[in-house]
DNA sequence: GTTGGCAAAGTGGCCTGACCAATTCTAATC
DNA sequence: GATTAGAATTGGTCAGGCCACTTTGCCAAC
């Protein structure tokens, strides 16, 4: 019972052309928010029919590598590529969500307390004032997002960070921001305000233990809170 | 400061094209295995080119949706999606991605304790056979990987599920496995065939402590394992 | 000098139609 | 009935074209 997988000789183009210009970002040749050629120009230099180029760039904006602007040009995305669920939805659900970041954040939240940058816990100040502000208005899942994504890159382990923000694209992809706004107007907005607080004074202490302990209760807190809303919001 | 979101207009094409044949397997009109109609009658039935509807397919089987085959026809995945190759290395070294596992798995494989069927206990224990039998030789590794996906999957939780084999792709991709045989042939297999029994065992008894404690140690050992392998294999 | 608008150039978005290569189906042949 | 050669089907790729959107820069009006 031989085996001999290979000779796929030609794989099909367009991943052949994609791998080409994901090498090119890897090299450093280009930058990310630099503009790649024109479709027309790439072909031209590949030697390869515009429609192949085309393809490639769907392959590779859907890998999360580039972006793509009409009219404008193709630029490289500046998070680099990251876990990708734009297109299929994936099923999972906010109680998934939240037990998986019940698992991730803590740790994560422990480990930024000891990698965390100056200019990160700066700007984590700056993001909590803004939420004290902003009071319960919808842009305030935008912070709150940049808030824990923040955290989650300063923990310094690429893994990490992106799976973190994967999850948060899955939290607005699955419907549980809708009655979102609805449901921090109900609540009152203050106990999540001070459990920010009390993460962002032990990532201040740089105490792991305490920024642990800190990131557990805010999510408990969120999983209740989520319960409630779904208990009183049927799907 | 107003922030009106520039209103929804058209999406491109291609992907509400592939949406729309997404939605299609999501409503289980078509299911895993099946063959979808060809392109050019996709592109009659939508009202739209082929060139269109390919690069549809194409974002769908980035998207690990679909598959491809030259000359037979475009058809649905068995495994859901994220059976996906990823298209460009991430830049996820080896210990970042043993970093992550230690904080995830241990958690999963508490869950899964409580969780996990009676069929799955029963496959793990064939792996843990395999593990025995082959004793070292490369394929390991492909068992190793289904071990812990596996259990990840008996957590009944998708989005960890998903994690733990994005984390093993990108192991692959990362060039670890490159050093891997060699690896546990220096080694010796032995501690690590203790140390999956010693999870399986916890499993079997469905002692979630145990479960949690036996993974810790697993991949405690697996990065002590590593450093030593990258100490002495520079890059 | 600044501002405002407008046109041209550049870019991606999408289409038509064609030919090639791999696969599968069909039917004639043995 | 099994084999096999040819036809039909299907994805792979290309060429060229037109449209809509963005950007840029010139020029007129202030």
């Amino acid at each position: 019972m031989v085996k001999l997988e290979p000779l796929p000789s030609s794989e099909r183009l367009y991943i052949r052309v994609a791998r080409r210009i994901a090498d090119l970002v890897k090299a450093g040749d280009v930058k990310p928010g630099d503009r790649l050629p024109s479709e027309r120009v790439l072909a031209d230099m590949l030697q390869v029919s515009r429609p192949s180029i085309r393809e490639a760039m769907i392959a590779l904006e859907v890998s999360g590598l580039i972006e793509v602007r009409t009219g404008s040009g193709i630029f490289v995305t500046r998070g680099g590529s990251s876990i990708s669920t734009p297109l299929v939805d994936s099923g999972i659900g906010p109680f998934e969500i939240l037990e998986m970041r019940l698992v991730l954040e803590p740790e994560i939240c422990a480990l930024a307390a000891e990698r965390i940058s100056d200019a990160a816990l700066q700007r984590l100040s700056e993001l909590f004032q803004s939420m004290v502000e902003l009071n319960g208005r919808p842009e305030m899942e935008a912070i709150d997002r940049e808030f824990h994504t923040l955290i989650a890159s300063e923990a310094e382990n690429t893994a990490m960070a992106q799976t973190v923000e994967w999850l948060w694209r899955l939290r607005v992809q699955s419907g549980f921001s809708r009655g979102y706004h609805r449901l921090i107007v109900e609540e009152g907005i203050f106990p999540t305000l001070e459990e920010h607080k009390a993460i962002l004074d032990a990532l201040m202490k740089r105490d792991p233990e305490a920024a642990r302990q800190a990131m557990t209760s805010h999510l408990l807190a969120a999983t209740e809170a989520a319960a409630r809303h779904f208990a009183s919001n049927p799907a």
